[in-house]
DNA sequence: GCGAGCCACAACCATTGGTTGGGCACTCCT
DNA sequence: AGGAGTGCCCAACCAATGGTTGTGGCTCGC
């Protein structure tokens, strides 16, 4: 009784066929419309309905009329037929559809994307990961135009070539993560200060990266005992120690979009006084970058600002007087 | 510069195989999944590849890894591999998805499934027009189950066969749908006596049909000069003809699609004191129907109700007393 | 260094998906 | 009423597709 997926070869092309010959109501038109012959046509809708095995279309003396089951079908096969064209779309070199890159599909930096992408739904948005952690790779990928822009910092701007720049996109704020016994895990709100003495654990940073410089800063500048050294064993593993531990947190993006299961009761405390927050940059090209990218970037420069103060990254500051004065010129 | 759509001829089985092999990793394994030879899970891909003129897969020694066109590719494959099935689940007799008939796609009727489907995503439904005006034929389509359920109403229940029930599905209100240089047009609102002396047009309607019913009651009940006789030329002519004309005016649904140029400047005026409604039923079978209408008839009874009081013809306070009458024994 | 595992290439063959040609059913016009 | 026109289906045919088996090259681990 359970309809368990059949697997009914069906073609894309007689799809087309169908939709063209439903909107048409004529076989020969949509057969010149497609550079083919009625029969060809014909052929190919019969077997579409040998295949579904229902009657798709009711042949009458002046043309085809959809059945019942036609109608149900029609918005599929147009949906398909669409999708087809966006896939195609989405690697068609030159002229291909807008591809970023990301550190992770949870990160936030995913989620502003599909934020943009929800309001915009027009645009055809790809989302990568290069599954590198060196940020040369993903400047190397921008420079070739295997990608259109990579959320990824270079704290030494002059690594980057002359035809790849960095902006900034935008700073993601800090929440700590806690289990349901740890001390704070009642805490409304937390400053930085109050962090001290407690264990924090961000596993998987790459020694040198620039993820490793922000945590060491952060660690100075507050003295707090941050423990960003040991291999990532995944998302799972980290939260399921969480849920476990009562002397043991982590620092999230307050985007970031981990799913833990309910039974395991985790926290998100907000950080502020200051609001700790990771400048993310998108590098992308000098010139000739990918039409979509503009409003992208535009959309990042709408999004809302954090709670004042905010701490960031000595290398952001600099950066950015930098950029303002690069800009004021 | 144009990317007009290249008609590549995409193969949803390669992309069936495409997913797998990308998931699993192992051109092999997908192959076993799919009850082929490796070999013949390599030439697809490759075609793929050779149709989309880029690689997919980077080949190592221990698997094939996606290339960033690949991850690109991948959820779009992913969405059309998705598609075929739910287009096939849409018409596979016995187990198809829930097919419900409306009298029109831009109907109050219509409106209301389209919210059910938004706030419930995951079920399939589709939405047909039997594009006949005589509810028998719904009914007969009810009783075959070409169809799972179908808003019409017939006034008189004996003509319903022992398997068909039709229960009350929401009363839709009418709104006056005028152009600017009506009379009526800076009205907020408005009850049925001041629609009196005003020529209201609603073409299209089918002598015996239950629509005229309707309308000569209200005629009646509140002495209004409505002409529902004539031809229906297209929602554009009736709508072109209320922008122009300062003394005719049409009655809609409230829920009603109704979509204008911008230059028209048409309003619409809700009727209160009392609200005028038209009783909409759904007609469905009494035994075995369609296990996603359940939840349709409950978000249907989950609607808002009228502003009171509510005018209604009297088929319908007639049926509902037997309706309630026959659920109390 | 050699076997195991994995993918690509080559040769082969059944099936598919298109073509042309012909026929039947219905409509419309005279 | 009859014939022209239109529209789709069926049959025969044929090239190209999409699968098979067999083989070879490559990388990794022992």
């Amino acid at each position: 009784m359970v309809g368990h997926s059949y697997d009914v070869p069906v073609d894309t092309e007689a799809l087309r066929s169908f939709v063209r010959a439903a909107e048409l109501g004529r076989l020969r038109q949509a057969a010149d419309e497609l550079g083919m012959t009625q029969q060809g046509v014909s052929k190919r809708i019969a077997a579409l309905e040998r295949a579904l095995e229902v009657r798709l279309f009711t042949r009458t003396a002046r043309g085809v009329e959809l059945t019942l089951d036609g109608q149900a079908f029609l918005p599929h096969a147009r949906s398909i037929v669409a999708g087809v064209e966006r896939a195609v779309a989405a690697v068609r070199p030159g002229s291909r559809a807008l591809r970023i890159d990301v550190l992770g599909l949870r990160s936030a930096q995913a989620v502003v994307l599909h934020d943009y992408w929800r309001s915009h739904p027009e645009t055809d948005l790809d989302v990568v990961t290069l599954r590198v952690s060196d940020p040369r790779v993903a400047v190397a990928a921008v420079e070739t135009g295997d990608i259109d822009a990579s959320f990824r910092t270079v704290t030494d701007p002059a690594v980057l070539p002359a035809d790849v720049r960095m902006i900034p996109a935008f700073d993601s704020p800090l929440e700590l993560l806690v289990g349901p016994g740890h001390p704070l895990a009642s805490a409304r709100r937390l400053t930085p200060t109050e962090l001290r003495k407690h264990r924090i654990w961000v596993p998987g940073i790459e020694p040198g990266s620039e993820w490793a410089e922000f945590y060491d800063q952060l660690a100075t500048d507050f003295d707090l005992r941050i423990d960003a050294a040991g291999p990532h064993f995944g998302d799972e593993v980290l939260l399921d120690t969480l849920a476990d531990s009562s002397d043991v947190a982590t620092l999230v993006g307050a985007r970031d979009r981990y799913i833990w299961p309910p039974t395991h009761d985790l926290r998100r405390i907000p950080v502020e006084n200051p609001t700790l927050a990771y400048p993310l940059s998108l590098i992308l090209p000098r010139t000739n970058p990918h039409p979509g990218l503009r409003r992208v970037v535009a959309h990042l420069g709408s999004l809302a600002g954090l709670p004042e103060p905010v701490w960031l990254p000595s290398w952001a500051t600099e950066q950015r007087r930098g950029h303002t004065a690069s800009r004021s010129r």
